[in-house]
DNA sequence: TCCCGGAGTTGATTTGGATCAATTCTGGAC
DNA sequence: GTCCAGAATTGATCCAAATCAACTCCGGGA
């Protein structure tokens, strides 16, 4: 059978283009590599796109076979349940690495689907362990990238109010967007309510509310998928206990 | 200020075991390496125990130095929001690893407690950097233990009602004591309710009530802290869905 | 231009699980 | 053994968020 996979094998490779010229690199893989490490990164890594909206990565259960960096657009990862019901798992903005969870099974654990039209790197997981074998930063980006992954996953399985959540959320993604240089303050949301609801455990109509409520209450001002982050202050007031601490830096150098 | 930490870096060392002779080689850090491969490992790795129920591995905000691997017992990992409420984001027990959210800030992203008397071994991870350089084996168990955890820590933070996060806890639980050659139906939690309650995002009542249904329904026989489970079938049934799909072979080899 | 269908909002109602409130266990400490 | 404090259970009540139900707002296609 002709598996939703076959456009990735094919169309893989189309275009190689450099790590070094990547105005990601120091987001992604590549990061704090040297010039020749870089070499050895780029040599594997294929760039694919454009994938248009609705156009799956890979899908939940097919065999594993690399990771996806995003270049431009936006990825979201979901699983579908025994009840046939969708949960979102998680967006992946520029920048960001998709299918770190396939690794340990050798399947991905999850279906990727681009949010809009979308360019990502594909890397081929058993060809990235032998270049991080070689070169040892790429090792140690390779263990911090699925730590924070993990930080991050772990600090959504926690038990908040839906209010808490969305403003955790919008900070999250304020400050993923602020590391790409997009400015902090105007979220273009690459998603619909639906995801986010789902995402946050939450159902749509409370996040519409939510958003109503944020913005009757002068924290943002939200016209459909435009999100004007007016009082972070405020907002951060909210989510702060949702909101993992970033880098691990305290905000107050907290005594004793 | 002593912190706790101190504990931790005087007492390491002192009964140093080898990693060939553990009995947990099959489902650690070593799984699968040669003799002279284990023998760098266990170069690094200090044997630590017993710690004491209450006593703690590591806290939130310390500087991050090792990954602790459990030999005997089990620990709780856990942090304290900006509220002051605690939210418990796991348990490891024998063979499992704690800390690895730690790596990418430098600081560890929990705490870890001892749930009972408890013995681990801890891995100096600025050590371990340089051993996985040199042990492509344990490079990709190291990945493959991060890429487990993230799996697990994403199916958490799903959406399912209380009734299924309880039956796929056990049912969790029960897998992973299996894992380790012990009874699967008869469970020994070493977790107050409070805790898997936090764990589940549910009251301590819930748990209880849900035990307590549970039993009436013949599923589990439970008495205190002891859980038999006596019709595993029916609790797939209802854990299925919150249940991750252990190790990504299909149940049913679903067509199309 | 005018549909049309999905996305989003808003209101009314319901409900799963939380919270509040007593008890009842139970495993140590003495 | 007796006591006691924490753990667990059980019952009554409450509430945050889900669900149900219209309705509005677009954006894109003919």
């Amino acid at each position: 059978m002709p598996s939703a996979r076959d456009s990735n094998v094919v169309s893989i490779a189309q275009l190689r283009q450099s790590c070094r010229s990547c105005s990601l690199r120091d987001l992604c893989l590549p990061l704090g590599l040297g010039a020749d490490d870089m070499q050895k990164l780029e040599s594997i890594v294929h760039s694919r796109g454009p994938i248009r909206t609705g156009e799956h990565l890979f899908r939940e259960g097919d065999a594993f076979h690399a990771l996806y960096a995003v270049k431009s657009g936006a990825v979201k990862t979901y699983t579908i349940d025994s009840q046939g019901r969708e949960h979102v798992l998680g967006f992946h903005i520029a920048g960001e690495v998709a299918g770190l969870d396939g690794i340990h099974s050798g399947r991905n654990r999850c279906n990727a689907v681009a949010l809009q039209t979308t360019s990502v790197c594909a890397v081929p997981f058993a060809r990235l362990e032998q270049v991080i074998h070689e070169v040892p930063g790429l090792q140690a980006q390779m263990l911090r990238i699925m730590s924070r992954e993990l930080s991050a996953s772990a600090q959504l399985a926690t038990d908040h109010s839906a209010e808490e959540r969305l403003a955790g959320f919008l900070l999250s993604l304020s400050k993923r967007y602020a590391r790409r240089g997009l400015p902090p303050n105007l979220l273009s949301l690459p998603m619909p309510r639906r995801d986010i609801a789902s995402h946050l455990r939450l159902a749509t109509e409370t996040v519409s509310r939510l958003f109503a409520r944020f913005q009757e209450d002068g924290l943002v001002s939200v016209r459909r998928r435009e999100v004007h982050i007016l009082d972070s202050e405020a907002l951060h007031a909210l989510g702060a206990s949702f909101l993992p601490d970033g880098d691990g830096q305290r905000r107050s150098p907290q005594l004793r």
